[in-house]
RNA sequence: GGCCUGUUGGUGAAGCGGUUAACACAUUGCCCUCUCAAGGCAACAUUCAAGGGUUCAAGUCCCUUACAGGUCACCA
């Protein structure tokens, strides 16, 4: 019997011989710098801020390559896919700007020349490579039930030995073809593992480009390439894959490190050659002075359908995860703050290499709320509806109901060299604002109450505002008239219209402007805190503060 | 337990044998100011997990220890 009928008996039909494939998925036709690398999920449920992190990554370093970045999905475990999957997959990352160039595009279509791009319609291919090995000589089948494995596991770490399968412990190993094809006969199931070459006393060295060089024992363990239900382990479709889809860069997270030596093992005895290894540091968080990785199931800030509810805007995010990508990248954004995420030339060695980087919300924020700053009043008002739309119904009907006042409040302090910058998400905007909407201002009033500050005598206060209502409010004056006018209604009721000469001699004054101006305010708004009083009166209008001048009571 | 990685302020980090140890977030104080936000200024690591070594010189190189994380499946 030839090697090659013995293959066939170990894995019988399969379609095309390895050389076809070979043929079938020629090399790409790119830049010699060019990147082409993959997110690569599996569709066992919601993808994270860990997921995306990485997909933002390859991505990134993919196009400004030139190169080509795509999806594959690895559903090579049966048991643990969920329905849909890759919709939700998609679903989840698309708002976030990842973009794919190649491959699985939606539930149920593919682009690009190197599919399918579901592990799961490649059995044929895996199963003809496996058979390459076996006809070699460098694979076998492996008969060890359950029950066997779990004895050798356990006897090992009695002794104090190294686990698995591997040496004088990967006993079917030199079984002959004959005895081989006289089990199976006979009925009992097998797997393939591979024969592996190594000696765990030679070192090897891998240059992972963003953990550096690291050193470690060759692998010597007979790994599983192909399970009993005939489909490939994670480390088998891993090497297939990645050498017929070409990829040069794997970006994946660094759980993945300690498996290096075995696929470094399986391109080398299969001739491929090797790809480029990107280890990614988890995404941490502080829990009680302890860090640990960012868990979907305890912070909600590691889910990514937090950020529309909340209000953050994507790009916001985006901007977060290019800081710590790499860690030049916020001092280029300062200095060319016109410039898109795309424009930055990502580098390896900025990546950090510690052990996790912590997800820090604060700095999130801090970055979301320079983002919105640098609006136009249009984004922010379209981006505040959208949503409004999901999150807050009374806030869209307002918003609908008033597009131009809206827009309006939102130019307040904004659109010049220094804008305001108070919404670190769409969620502020209405606790901001709602006062400057009658139908918000009637229902929100009592709720919040009016918070005069140091003047709480309901005559003083009467008096303040209809003294100005009556001797010095013009609703054409300018902004400097305006104020000048409030000024001299301080001086006139007893109040220092300079700061200075009431810091000076506070005991000369019943208060300051400041403290008129405040009396004004909360009339007309409740809040103490709010921008700038000028543009408030100027958008409310004299009827309207005529009418709240007189509910203050 | 074996193997691997990491450890610079409250946080993220820069640093690649000689710097006053950048920068950003947070915090605190002052200034500006009609409030808030913003902005300006300043404070915040006598020291780079601990110890030892190499060197004229070490956060940077070497060793040991400690701590943290990862990994050792027919899961990815």
């Amino acid at each position: 019997m030839t090697n090659k009928e013995y293959a066939d008996l170990l894995l019988p039909g399969v379609k095309h011989s390895w050389e076809e494939y070979e043929k079938m998925y020629p090399e790409r036709d790119l830049d010699d710098k060019a990147i082409v690398t993959r997110y690569a999920p599996s569709p066992t449920g919601l993808p994270h801020m860990g997921n995306l992190f990485q997909a933002f990554m390859a991505m990134s370093f993919a196009k400004q390559t030139n190169g080509v970045f795509y999806l594959r999905i690895e559903d090579t475990d049966t048991s643990r896919t969920v329905e849909n999957g890759i919709r939700k997959i998609l679903d989840a990352i698309y708002p976030f700007g990842i973009e794919f160039d190649e491959g699985v595009i939606s539930q149920t279509e593919e682009k690009g020349k190197y599919g399918p791009y579901i592990q799961s319609k490649r059995q044929d291919i895996y199963k003809a490579y496996a058979k390459k090995l076996i006809e070699e000589g460098k694979a076998y089948a492996s008969f060890l039930t359950k029950e066997e494995l779990d004895e050798i596991r356990e006897q090992q770490s009695k002794s104090k030995q190294r686990l698995g399968i591997y040496g004088r412990y990967a006993k079917d190993r030199n079984l002959t073809k004959e005895e081989t094809l006289e089990r199976i006969n006979k009925g009992q199931s097998y797997i393939i593992r591979i024969k592996s070459p190594g000696s765990f006393f030679n070192k090897i060295k891998v240059n992972d480009l963003i953990k550096g060089t690291i050193e470690m024992p060759e692998n010597d363990i007979d790994e599983v390439i192909i399970k009993s239900d005939g489909l490939p382990t994670y480390h088998f479709a891993h090497a297939i894959d990645d050498h017929l889809m070409h990829t040069t860069h794997v970006f994946r997270g660094d759980e993945w490190l300690s498996s290096v030596p075995k696929h470094v093992q399986l391109f080398e005895i299969l001739g491929f050659k090797p790809v480029k290894y990107c280890h990614l540091a988890p995404l941490t968080k502080s829990d009680e002075g302890k860090i640990r990785k960012l868990s979907k199931r305890k912070d909600p800030e590691a889910t990514l359908s937090f950020y529309p509810e909340n209000g953050i805007p994507n790009e916001a995010i985006m901007l977060y995860l290019a800081t710590i990508t790499n860690s030049n990248f916020e001092g280029w954004h300062d200095q060319n703050p016109d410039k898109q995420i795309k424009d930055f030339t990502f580098d390896f060695r900025k990546c950090s290499s510690s052990a996790g980087t912590l997800y820090d919300l604060p700095k999130l924020y801090n970055i979301s709320k320079n983002y919105i700053s640098r609006l136009t009043k249009e984004e922010v008002y379209n981006n505040t509806l959208e949503y409004a739309k999901n999150y807050d119904v009374e806030l869209k009907e307002i918003l609908e109901k008033y597009p131009d006042y809206s827009k309006a409040i939102f130019n307040i302090e904004r659109e010049q060299k220094k804008p305001r910058k108070d919404y670190e998400k769409y969620s502020d905007v209405k606790g901001q604002i709602w006062y400057m909407y009658d139908e918000l201002f009637d229902k929100y009033k009592e709720e919040y109450g009016y918070d005069f500050q140091s003047i709480t005598d309901i005559n003083e206060i009467k008096n303040i505002i209809n003294t100005y209502i009556d001797k010095y409010y013009d609703e054409n004056d300018d902004k400097e008239t305006w104020f000048n006018k409030v000024k001299e209604l301080s001086d006139e009721l007893g109040y220092a219209s300079n700061m200075k000469e009431y810091k000076e001699n506070p005991d000369n004054f019943k208060g300051s402007v400041a403290d008129v101006s405040t009396v004004i305010r909360v009339s007309l708004t409740t809040r103490s805190q709010t921008p700038d009083l000028y543009e408030i009166l100027r958008l409310l209008g004299k009827d309207r503060i005529k009418e709240r001048f007189n509910i203050v009571k």
